[in-house]
DNA sequence: AGTTCAGTGATGCGT
DNA sequence: ACGCATCGCTGAACT
């Protein structure tokens, strides 16, 4: 029974048994099976960008007995390994994460600077991320006569669920008497979204990145 | 400029670009290529579970000129290989995928056993999946007076959007005007949820796999 | 093709 | 540590 601390990488015909928040087996079969060195485990079948079966990093596995075993909180992986086929570790493998544009984030920004214009409205001030006991507002945008325009940003299609988030908010702040204006602000969106957006009195106003 | 067709593992000095619903690039390091032939495709860093650079299966790949460029619907990876370290390609990689167990599917069933005793009520029928235009309901239970139970079901902790998803199912009986109660049923749920349902008059029953 | 939701979601950021 | 929102989420089921 020997820990491993390093990464590999193993192709070998092996089977897999996971017990955890749920259960699964998988038969035995050829499988790539990866280790990280933070203790990142995934097992690739020969199709499709999710792993078979996986931990997440700070796993510990051990190795005996033609078992590894993987375990993280009350998370067990067992791979038993009936045929190595291919072996490699890699060496001084980068740690680099790619630098991201086009977040929500930066679109919130964007969409800030031309706050007046999109609401078509005097705005006296925008506060993003605004903490109420329902979960933050995106965009919050006050106007000359107190009116409150709730505003949730998507950066991709928006659905149905934004539009329960803005009208949660709303619902939040009609509670403590503000006077309220819910909008969802989009590249696009669904078209049942927009439906209920109608029916509740809500806005969509198209942005683009 | 060749397409690419089959499966293989390149580990290798590279750097990476990515254009499609957002942006990125990822500077020259040494990462772990993989390309699976239903075109899958993954580059992976020293950490984390999650590829740097993905597409998901349905890309198509070419080479030439020390590039893979891999492309998807809208979206481009260009692979630009400094130097090749370790090369691989797997043969008779499995297909098979994991038998689960403890979904929230067979959790609905469980509940729908023991329907009466949660709803503490006497039940004519349950329908599990009940479709409405602004989505299914997990289970809809209908007792003697035609009072309609909306339930969501979740298999982990519940959050306050389980409590808007039961809301919005209510609101579109309600149109269509049915006598309805408004349930959570999971084996566990956060504080700000259990919150907001009380406020909502809704109910949440804790249920165990 | 469009839209929804589940997921062992993972990951990051806040408390 | 828990709670919560985002994600190039992915993948699946259904219209």
């Amino acid at each position: 029974m020997i820990e491993i601390k390093h990464a590999f990488l193993l192709y070998a015909r092996a089977s897999i048994e996971y017990a955890g928040r749920a259960k699964s087996s998988l038969e035995e079969g050829n499988y790539l099976i990866i280790r990280k060195n933070d203790g990142t485990l995934m097992i690739h079948g020969a199709s499709l960008l999710t792993a078979r079966n996986y931990q997440p990093a700070g796993a510990r596995m051990t190795f005996g007995n033609n078992q590894f075993i993987s375990i993280r909180k009350n998370e067990k992986i067992i791979i038993t390994i009936h045929e190595s086929i291919h072996y490699y570790e890699p060496q001084d493998w980068s740690i680099c994460r790619p630098q991201m544009s086009m977040t929500e984030r930066q679109l919130c920004k964007q969409i800030t600077i031309k706050i007046e214009e999109l609401l078509e409205d005097k705005i006296l001030q925008v506060i993003p991320e605004y903490m109420t006991p329902y979960g933050p507002i995106d965009l919050l945008a006050i106007n000359s006569e107190n009116l409150h325009h709730v505003i949730e940003v998507k950066r991709g299609r928006a659905a149905i669920s934004s539009c329960t988030q803005v009208k949660r908010y709303m619902q939040y702040l009609q509670e403590i008497n503000k006077k309220v204006k819910g909008w969802v602000m989009s590249p696009a969106i669904s078209s049942k979204a927009l439906n209920y957006l109608n029916k509740n009195s809500l806005h969509w106003k198209q942005v683009h990145h």
